[in-house]
DNA sequence: GAAGCGTGGAA
DNA sequence: TTTCCAAGCTT
C-alpha cells in the first residue's frame, strides 16, 4: 500500500542504525538490543556499544564482562552475553561477517524467527516476513478488524503477511521497516491515533469503530521477583566490581531473603552472568559457551 | 506451551 | 504514587 510507503518516507525517525553505512552487524545489535526494550533507550547504548565494537571480532575479543557491563540499564542482560556468543561464532563460522541467509541467522544464540528475518530484510535487503508485535498488531487490525494479536504468531499470520507483502524485494524490505514505524508510532497498542493514520479509510478495524478489548495485559509484575532479585545482585557486582561471596549470598546487604537471593545467585551463575571464584562473585572472564 | 527473563520512563 | 509496558528468545 502506496501510503503506507509514502507515509513512513515523511515520518520516520532518524534512528541511528537507520543511517546510511551502517553495518550488519550493526543491525544485529539493534535488532537485538531493541527485544522487549523501548527503542529510545537503546539509541545511545547502540551508538556506544558500535564505537566500541565496530566488528563481531571486537566483541569478541572484548568478552562477557565488558559487554554486561557497557549493557547498562536495557534489562534482560542474556542478551550482552547473547551478542557475545553471537561474535564469537561469527568470527569461527563466518569469516567474521554476519551471514545473510535467515536460516543461518536463526542459529545464532538469542536469534529468534523476528530478528532473523529482521537482519535479513533489513541488512542485507532480503525479502522475508517480518513479524514483531507492531507488524502483527497493524495487519490484525487493518486486514483482521481485530484490536490486538494472540500472544504467539500463528501460521495465518504469516500467509496472510507474505500475500501483503511486495514483491519487489527492495519495495518489501521498505514495506516492512515502514508497517512496522506505524505500528511504534501511530497504531499503538494502547492509544492508536488513527486521526494521523495513512491507511485509517482502507482499516478494517477502525472503519468498525474500533470495536473489541484492547489487547489482554501480560501478567507481569515485578517488585520482590527473583528478576528484581537478579537485577540486584548483578548490578551490585557491576558497580562494585568483585563482592565477597560472604557479602552478596551471605547477607542481606544487597537483597534480604536469603532463600531468594540463593536461587537467584545461582541463576546468574547459571546464565553465565556471574562467576564466583576465590570467594568473590565477579564478571565471567572467559568467553560464554555457545553451544 | 507456559513460564522465566530487567529496566526506567510515561500515563 | 502506582501501574503499565517496549522491535522476543529460550527452556
Amino acid at each position: 500500500m502506496a501510503a503506507v510507503l509514502d507515509w513512513f518516507t515523511a515520518n520516520a525517525r532518524a534512528l541511528p542504525w537507520r543511517a546510511p553505512g551502517v553495518t550488519p552487524w550493526g543491525i544485529l545489535v539493534a535488532e537485538v538490543m531493541a527485544h522487549q526494550t523501548p527503542v529510545a533507550r537503546v539509541s545511545p547504548v547502540w551508538i556506544e556499544w558500535l564505537i566500541r565494537w565496530p566488528a563481531p571480532a571486537d566483541l569478541a575479543d572484548a568478552g562477557p564482562a565488558a559487554a554486561i557491563t557497557a549493557w547498562s540499564g536495557l534489562g534482560y542482560p542474556r542478551r550482552a552475553l547473547h551478542l557475545v556468543a553471537c561474535a564469537e561464532r561469527i568470527v569461527r563460522d563466518h569469516g567474521g561477517e554476519v551471514p545473510c541467509d535467515p536460516q543461518v541467522l536463526r542459529t545464532l544464540p538469542g536469534v529468534g524467527e523476528y530478528t532473523a528475518a529482521a537482519v535479513a530484510c533489513f541488512a542485507f535487503g532480503r525479502r522475508t516476513i517480518v513479524l514483531d508485535t507492531n507488524v502483527r498488531r497493524v495487519l490484525a487490525r487493518l486486514f483482521d478488524g481485530s484490536p490486538g494479536v494472540a500472544a504467539h504468531v500463528a501460521a495465518a499470520e504469516r500467509s496472510r503477511a507474505a500475500a501483503v507483502l511486495p514483491a519487489d524485494p527492495p519495495r518489501a524490505a521498505r514495506w516492512n521497516e515502514a508497517v512496522m514505524e506505524l505500528g511504534a508510532l501511530i497504531c499503538t497498542a494502547r492509544t492508536p491515533s488513527c486521526p494521523n493514520c495513512p491507511v485509517r479509510s482502507h482499516c478494517r478495524w477502525h472503519r468498525a469503530g474500533r470495536p473489541g478489548e484492547p489487547p489482554p495485559r501480560r501478567p507481569q509484575g515485578y517488585t520482590g521477583t527473583d528478576r528484581q532479585a537478579r537485577g540486584r545482585l548483578l548490578h551490585a557486582v557491576i558497580t562494585d566490581g568483585p563482592v565477597p561471596a560472604a557479602i552478596l549470598a551471605g547477607t542481606d546487604t544487597v537483597w534480604p531473603h536469603a532463600e531468594q537471593r540463593q536461587r537467584a545467585l545461582a541463576g546468574l551463575v547459571a546464565d553465565g552472568l556471574l562467576c564466583c571464584e576465590d570467594g568473590n562473585y565477579i564478571l565471567p572472564s572467559a568467553p560464554a559457551t555457545s553451544r
